[in-house]
DNA sequence: CATGAATGAGGGTTCATTCAT
DNA sequence: AATGAATGAACCCTCATTCAT
């Protein structure tokens, strides 16, 4: 067992029920908090308080404030994915071929996710420092799911694109950025998020010649 | 008592050639400092240094650290958009009637605006604080460019979109999204950037019914 | 409003054998902690987890971090005197009248204390806080190694100083302090320890007129 | 010209008139307050407020607590230095030839030097934390005064001893540690100074053959 | 008695901003 | 205008000590 590259894990795992309260206190307090001032006004003392502890007790659970952010970052993508693998896996359930269906189904799991807390989203994805390591972790899970992409699209014979692979990588950044941007990203003037919705999808089909 | 009014406006508005030269000098000091330490650790002394004048001397000519991100943002942006004109400007004169090479041209142009300084470009929109004002301003410059897609694409009859002002501002957002994605932030395993130019255009001409 | 008088002295005068165990115990990790960390880096938590046991009960066996550094002290001091106590009994035993031989005996006891564990000693006797009540303490054993010492040149007619008590005074402080200062102190270029004897030896029977 | 290992050395060399005479507060201040308060105690605020500066003042002379204490140390051990040089010069003036003479200047300097501010002293040499840089230049200076020593040993045929670098070592050591002990430490039962100062030169005479 | 989570005062340090020169 | 020393609020984090369990 070799010891954890320190500095950005969780100080302690937690085994007992009390602990793992606690730390989630923690998480929660922290994504209210970062949301509302974001990260750089987002004190540890803040956290803490809003966690209803004291910062002392805070750093009993994380090593440092970055440790955090970085076990929301994950928290949240781990939410994130596992909503678009139960939506993926509810609509190859109704009906394995369809990849519209799929398509819409991954699209609306992404909104869903980013609606849940616009504010902090930006936070964590856009303001914050990500550590190396996060960000390696990030990546990682993206080429999964452009792997994961590549699979579903060759399983529909009416999909035409030159370079699967590409298409798929394409499709995930796609869908991330124009869904971030748009609900994550407070507009001035929103658009409606189901015609938004349609629209994307609209895009999405087309792309892949599915219409 | 409500926080007093954030001047984010140049303290003076330069008349004489000496005075926007040291503006100039302390932007471009100010861009190679965020691009290199980011916005939190790009500290004003370090600016003004940079700039190679005093911290007392910038504040002569900026109110506050954010006035000078923002002028950045503003500058940057300004830039960007002379620039997508000016190609567009050359395309259409090439020949008014083609969209794709208008989008083409766009795109190119996009491309390098991200290009020039992509590290800039993710402390600038991503990791800094945005002003309201700030954020106003941007909206409502991209709102202008939506206005601008939307009478181009009606200039093409074979342009097939049910809503052109969505599939306008579905265009230029996923321009900036992907664009900025995929050029400005550093991933672990970059797409080779014809390539990608290749495809969004590709995405693009499908999904305007041009392909 | 004054300082509320701060206690030094354990909290239970251990009667069972399993407390004085604990105790010890405690002193022990403190003596390997405080060698290790120094004493600003040795935390009573990390004391009381390298004792094997909890901060609550640390604090159940001394009211604070300062009475477990006396109480080192102490037992150090106690074992220090009782090793040169030993060695001058055994060395009387052999030759009552050989000063030189007693001087050797306790000039090794010296070393032998200070060696076990010279970076503890550093700690011990020189980072770490005082209170005036230890140092009362040290004074008063100081001074009846002083009261020994005179005895003991008293005993050899060869002896020729002007002023008995003075002359072991001195001796007993350039023993204390040279033995300190050459083993304790890690010293750059590090005399070798027999030739460091040798010479002490001479320096204290030339000054003492036995030689 | 090399960059200054940083992180201990002044964060400005001082130029200015005005700069040297703030420097130069700091330090008083530091060693008034870690005289007073110990090493752990005597916080940056502290020493800024005693300097009659703010925190930010300080930290603008010093790159952090320890390159204060180190800078006192330096002082300290150059006035030192310097004292018993002038001392040596004269004694040297007056009878090239006369060891004890140049001994008693030794001893009288080191006394002198010691006697300014016992405390501190105690503060400087016992209780901080010596940072490696700082022990080498210390070493280094230990060792330049042994060879010193040697030298003016080497010019009294009186001298008997048989390994002249090793008497004069244990002859710096003996002064130093002496005096340090007899006069920074606060003794319960104070020896008289002229009188241990006497019987210093004693123990030295003797030792060296002299007497 | 033991435990270890919780406390919170206090420490070192930074940096946007001001103002005397 | 320009300078840069000075300011001080605010930040992150530690650790001796307590107390509910």
């Amino acid at each position: 067992m070799t010891t954890p590259p320190r500095r950005l894990h969780p100080r302690k795992t937690p085994v007992q029920a009390r602990a793992v309260e606690t730390r989630d206190r923690i998480l929660d307090a922290a994504a209210r908090v970062f949301g509302r001032h974001g990260y750089a006004a987002g004190t540890t003392n803040r956290i803490a308080e809003a966690a209803g502890l004291s910062v002392g007790s805070l750093y009993q659970y994380f090593p440092n404030k970055d440790a955090i952010l970085v076990e929301l970052v994950r928290r949240h993508v781990r939410e994130g994915t596992a909503a678009v693998e139960a939506a993926l896996a509810a609509a190859i359930r109704d009906d394995p071929g369809d990849v519209e269906a799929l398509l819409a189904a991954v699209v609306d799991a992404a909104i869903a996710t980013h609606a849940g807390d616009p504010a902090l989203h930006q936070v964590l994805f856009e303001e914050s420092p990500r550590p190396p390591e996060l960000l390696a972790e990030l990546h990682e899970l993206e080429a999964a799911a452009v792997d994961r992409a590549t699979a579903l699209l060759a399983t529909d014979p009416r999909v035409q694109v030159a370079d699967p692979a590409l298409a798929a990588r394409l499709v995930v950044t796609t869908v991330e950025s124009l869904v971030h941007r748009t609900i994550a990203t407070r507009a001035a003037d929103p658009v409606d998020v189901p015609t938004f919705r349609r629209e994307l999808l609209t895009l999405l089909t087309r792309y892949l010649g599915l219409a």
